[in-house]
DNA sequence: CTTGATCCTGACCAATTGGTCAAGTTAGTC
DNA sequence: GACTAACTTGACCAATTGGTCAGGATCAAG
């Protein structure tokens, strides 16, 4: 919860936040995560808000001066979320060991926490009018370190010759969509629901797709 | 421009549309897709959207009476737009050759209308509230189509053992991704714009890495 | 039990927005 | 040129919405 994303005005520093203060910003998360990945930045209401969190509009305003200061909110909690995965990347270890494992965390994530993935893609979809500075700072930066670490491995002969860019933004695109395009993948493929163990075969189809290839291996 | 989509009220059955009507209505719509693609249908006001398309809001009204209306016919026009080149796929067709095109054909209206696919993702995003139908129906029963050109590849040794639906969804996911995400892969990339050279460099990596995965392969 | 800070609310407001309408203008046809 | 249908608009409205404010309730510490 610190330097992820610089909010226009940084937030009063860190009052030592009371009980009931700590429980209705959570609450006010929750909900404000709700709303916003179902309608958008725009399309959700502080009205809609405060009642899901249980709580009046003037009393959301005294935890959050503006809509927007909870959107941020909402945003940077996600972020850190999503950094974890992504930092754990090991060079040291083995590609495919790794990147399996990083493509089954995101999974993961997908899946526990869709929500969080469409407030990031409805924002970026805007043209991450808030997130800007972040995406083109620090996450620019640890990209940039990761495409290191792929590079290595080709150069290890461990990995075959690709650009690690595109193969990073693979990798987001294919297991962000299970949640962002959740409605479409449920439609098409005559699901209620996806499970658990949907996802699990998702995961094996993903790796092993990226692994191997669709061309069948001689071995 | 016909079954597609099923508006809630079928449109005035084709009233012979006058020049200066059609002039109007393409920029409307022109003018609603960039709108919508930029703020998301709650986002785009209709007095915007009027400016945009040199016309006033009261006029608006007069081609499409709701704002509702307006949205739709965008979405209408995009979905005829991505259909086509799915429906070629070819089972008769070398499946590398085949998927290729279709991920260059998919790559290439990201690059050129990147608007479309984000007005259709914001909709997804929130739900599909109007996609729905279409999303069960029509689109269900294409990509069950594709899914059994898919496994017969497969039968027939010419594609790894994968599944069908998953693979389609990983191509869709990939390629949208460079016009839904956009303003994030140029902040990570440190590109001001995507060029069209850009794009054939993703399509190679992208067919590259889809068909000969990233393990090394011996041959 | 008092006191001050924190927390909470009903009532209210200004701005925005989707949509309407009556009245005017323009284009096409005889 | 006259007439009709198609087109266009300024003015307006009702509803929604983000945000404020003055004052009341509650809590924690002495």
């Amino acid at each position: 919860m610190d330097a992820a994303v610089t909010p226009p005005k940084a937030n009063p520093p860190a009052a030592p936040k009371s009980r009931i203060r700590a429980r209705n910003e959570a609450r006010l998360l929750d909900a404000a995560q709700e709303a916003f990945a179902e309608f958008g930045f725009h399309g959700a209401t502080v009205d809609q808000i405060a009642a899901l969190a249980g709580m009046s509009k003037p009393n959301l305003h005294y935890y959050f001066k503006r809509k927007r200061d909870l959107y941020l909110a909402v945003m940077q909690r996600t972020l850190d979320l999503w950094l974890e995965p992504f930092q754990e990347l090991d060079p040291a270890g083995d590609p495919a060991v790794e990147l399996s494992r990083y493509i089954a965390r995101k999974l993961e994530l997908s899946y526990d926490n869709p929500q969080a993935s469409r407030v990031f893609a409805n924002e970026i979809l805007q043209g991450a009018p808030l997130l800007h500075e972040y995406l083109e700072g620090e996450l620019r930066q640890m990209v940039r370190r990761k495409a290191r670490v792929i590079r290595q491995w080709i150069k290890a002969g461990k990995l075959a010759d690709t650009d690690p860019y595109h193969l990073i933004f693979l990798i987001w695109a294919a297991t962000q969509h299970y949640a962002d395009f959740a409605p479409q993948v449920r439609a098409v493929m005559g699901k209620r629901q996806l499970t658990r163990r949907d996802f699990k075969d998702i995961e094996k189809s993903m790796c092993r797709l990226l692994l191997n290839g669709l061309l069948p291996r001689a071995d």
